[in-house]
DNA sequence: GTTCAGATATTAATATTTTCACAAAGTCGG
DNA sequence: CCGACTTTGTGAAAATATTAATATCTGAAC
């Protein structure tokens, strides 16, 4: 029962239960129902209970699920007490946004330090910033993820990384880019976002 | 075989699309076909074709796709021509990196203003900023797209953007909210992102 | 104890998305 | 201008993902 392939489907909708379970505990809520829970992300109760099956028996009948248990599981599986190393490359502004993110460590592991062309420009950040050249013997040991927010020679930066040992990419750039099959790439885009929007305002116009 | 509703899934491929086309173009590339594009973004042919075949006819059998023709299809289709308005809501570090990404304009519209509960503290940005009271009176004629950077009061502050016209929104926000119906959400988060990728990491060790 | 209401886990049914397979249509060299 | 060749567009099949239905288990009340 555990054990199965969990569907991406499913896995995306994991970050959001996370996110959705801390809240509830901050509220004091010591048990949930997954009617409740569905109500709470928008998500139907069944979809949650098959998404939940995929980690193992996580509720009770009759009960429902311990809010602690199942931020516990999450946590686990997500890699928040795994204290992830991660490295961002480019220190502009996004970067720098990115670096000052409070709420960051604890919740996914924490920016370990930043590349950047131009390391200078980047003085005041909370971490250290060294010059993309160094990032063969600068990156962390056993570091696999990597936060893109450059602009330019992307792709050069792309193989950089991957022929470093980073096999997990979370790229705001807006240009496109090649990576091995097994190498994965979330785009956070705001742009492609955005864009998806006016397609969906447009067709309901029409 | 044009008007057909679009499936979601093809929807979140039109911006890639759209990036990669815009790429080769800058490459000197003037004609491609599905299984080029297909190799360049990891996507299979059939399924670019299918998801082509939603907004007419664009190719030719034998011949392929003309790139320039694309890249118009796709700009109008996702709103590049549009001259969409903007707005940006939360003028914190974030909010202030957004407002200074170049490459916005021409892409996708452009953020026109931004609301905060304290305008104050952004006084040296690009567009002007107004306190979240006043949106109702500043919001932009015909503004449909909104997007969410602040961390409190999320709920109440995307009940008033909705009940000002706001039908599509962009939320940074690292907590849910309900909206209805007819309006649409993309998240952009990054922990999430993450999340998703340390779990793929960790799945490929077992 | 025993029963019963209530909620999960799981099997079956439905809906969506992707892939296969091929006819139709246009290309391009000669 | 022809005809072999290529590639699209699309119905049908396969694979994924969601929802409905049901069997099963829990825990509290009596």
């Amino acid at each position: 029962m555990a054990e199965r392939k969990v569907p991406k489907a499913t896995l995306q909708r994991y970050p959001v239960y996370l996110k959705a379970l801390r809240k509830l505990r901050a509220e004091g809520v010591k048990r949930i129902m997954s009617r409740e829970l569905g109500d709470y992300v928008s998500i139907e109760p069944t979809t949650i209970r098959r998404d939940f099956s995929f980690l193992g028996n996580l509720g009770k009948q009759g009960y429902g699920y311990n809010v602690d248990d199942l931020i516990e599981i999450f946590s686990e599986q997500l890699g928040v007490n795994f204290d992830e190393k991660i490295i961002l490359i480019g220190a502009g502004n996004l970067g720098k946004a990115l670096m000052n993110y409070n709420n960051w460590n604890h919740v996914v592991g924490e920016i370990v330090c930043a590349f950047d062309i131009d390391p200078e420009k980047a003085k005041d950040s909370r971490v250290p910033v060294y010059p993309i050249e160094e990032l063969a013997e600068r990156i962390p040991q056993g570091c696999r993820i990597a936060i893109l927010t450059i602009t330019g020679n992307i792709q050069e930066t792309v193989d950089l990384l991957v022929s470093n040992g980073i096999s997990g990419i979370v790229s705001f750039a807006a240009e496109h880019f090649s990576v091995p099959q097994n190498v994965y790439v979330k785009n956070v885009d705001v742009v492609s976002s955005i864009q998806e929007l006016v397609f969906e305002a447009n067709s309901m116009k029409g």
